[in-house]
RNA sequence: GUGGGCGUGGUGUAGCGGCAGCACAAGGGCUUGUGGAGCCCUUAGGGGGAGUUCGAAUCUCCUCGUCCACCCCA
């Protein structure tokens, strides 16, 4: 590629091609309009943020912050991190700007980049792109399910085809204790029969035994206890509520009682939405509640529920369910030149038809006109306008309806208008 | 972090120890002012570094990147 050392991306970075950044704009878009259908406002924060609020927030012991996250230290002294996920930032907003005292509950979203540094593979990248819908100061089930909603709704306006709810409930982290005791209690009797992994999660993270792979495991897990049978009344009766409320929504959704996500701020609903086509399980969205990150983060309590959706894995679904996205419009005129004189009028003919809401299109860097119109030919326009020196000096310039070849002379003074008017 | 696969012009690929080839794309020409077909020309390549060998894209090692699985997650 290069004689020397050419210089590439750092590992897990990406470029987005112009391609790409089509999608993320369209995607955008529907973001934007989901955003002002659902009453949801747009922020934006800090990529660097101090460390400690991922520690807090996300959870010391969670692989995100313990293993991934870029964290560094300013000449000041400061930790920041390079941020991993948004919702603490959301979180840390609402409380630095007094949002406790807007309306509740206050409905926010945000895009942009965020970091991680982990091994990248196909959909997992060290800077990727996501976008959250957070509502911050409402415990009521009805808005677990219009998160829900707005993404599943997302989604589908994006085309993504074979789109899943999975839900769980993993209950307030009292209740979750209680279960995860059992759990280990119940595992303990056939720990050896568990594969080596998760003999280690045994003592570290007895609920990702839950969703182990090994068969030998899976089985084990088969005859355990749901989550769900240990949740307090009130949290049965909210994940109920859900459920109910996204059957009204016509959402399809399956129960997955192994779903247990690996941030520590959840409780109550917990979901991702997955593509999956043909055993292949891809998590586009993952979200829940987290009733109990203000507290954690120095305020007084106020239940909140929201999600996160990953952006290259949404342009890749939708890539795989044959939504394309067109990003250079077809133009409809195009302007050819010989000449010095006729470039001045080229350009400025150009700009009048620019003006007037015409896609016009032009190769002025080139001067042959048999290259002009073979580029012409290639962008598909309707007409070419031609002006040469002969053009320039009468005062006309040349209409070429591309389809059949014709060619007439027109006034320069009613070009524009007839271009506009034979479109 | 662990294990494995793969890196050849811009893109997709062939050769598998002996002249680095093809297709598409790009630029130019055949046509000094006329596109589409055709023909011709041009640009451009073995990720990087060491080693083995008379000779390496090809074998070995290191390194970088990428992909896959695990892990985790968006």
């Amino acid at each position: 590629m290069a004689e020397e050392e050419f210089i590439q991306t750092p590992k897990g970075m990406h470029d987005l091609t112009p391609e790409d950044c089509a999608y993320f704009y369209r995607i955008e878009n529907a973001c934007r309009r989901l955003a002002k259908d659902y009453r949801f406002d747009r922020i934006d924060f800090p990529i660097l943020e101090n460390a400690l609020l991922f520690k807090k927030g996300t959870g010391a012991n969670t692989d995100i912050v313990e293993k991934q996250m870029y964290t560094l230290r300013t000449k000041s002294g400061e930790v920041l991190a390079l941020r991993p996920e948004g919702t603490p930032s959301v979180v840390r907003f609402y409380l630095e700007h007094g949002a406790r005292t807007w309306p509740q509950p206050v409905k926010l979203w945000y895009w942009g980049p965020f970091f991680r540094y982990e091994k990248a593979q196909a959909g997992r990248y060290r800077q990727f792109h996501q976008f959250g819908f957070e509502i911050i100061g409402g415990g009521d089930a009805a808005l677990d399910a219009q998160v829900i909603n707005l993404f599943y709704r997302l989604l589908a306006e994006l085309k993504i085809k074979n789109l899943v709810v999975e839900i769980n409930s993993i209950g307030r982290p009292g209740e979750r204790e209680t279960y995860q005791k059992v759990l280990v209690k119940q595992l303990k009797k056939s720990e050896s029969e568990l594969c080596v992994d998760c003999r280690r999660r045994l003592a570290r993270n007895p609920l990702r035994i839950l969703d182990c792979k090994e068969p030998a495991c899976q089985e084990i897990v088969g005859q355990l206890p749901h989550v769900v049978d240990y949740l307090s009344d009130e949290c049965r009766q909210h994940f109920q509520e859900v459920l109910e409320l996204l059957g009204e929504l016509n959402i399809p959704y399956r129960l997955n009682p192994h779903l247990v996500r690996g941030l520590d701020y959840y409780t109550r609903t917990v979901f991702e939405i997955v593509q999956s086509d043909d055993e292949e399980k891809k998590a586009l969205v993952g979200g829940g509640r987290y009733d109990g990150l203000v507290e954690l983060l120095g305020a007084p309590p106020a239940p909140a529920v929201g999600a996160a959706a990953g952006i290259e894995r949404i342009v890749s679904a939708m890539k795989s369910s044959g939504h394309r996205v067109v990003y250079r419009e077809k133009p409809e005129v195009f302007i050819a030149q010989l000449g010095p004189a006729a470039k001045k009028e080229a350009i400025k003919i150009f700009e009048e038809l620019r003006q007037r809401g015409v896609k016009v299109a032009e190769a002025f860097g080139r001067n042959s006109l048999n290259a002009q119109l073979k580029r012409a030919d290639r962008l598909g326009v309707k007409y070419t306008v031609i002006i040469g020196q002969k053009e320039a000096l009468d005062g006309t310039i040349t209409l070429k309806t591309m389809s059949t070849g014709q060619q007439r002379f027109v006034k320069r003074s009613q070009a524009v208008s007839l271009i506009k008017k034979r479109l």
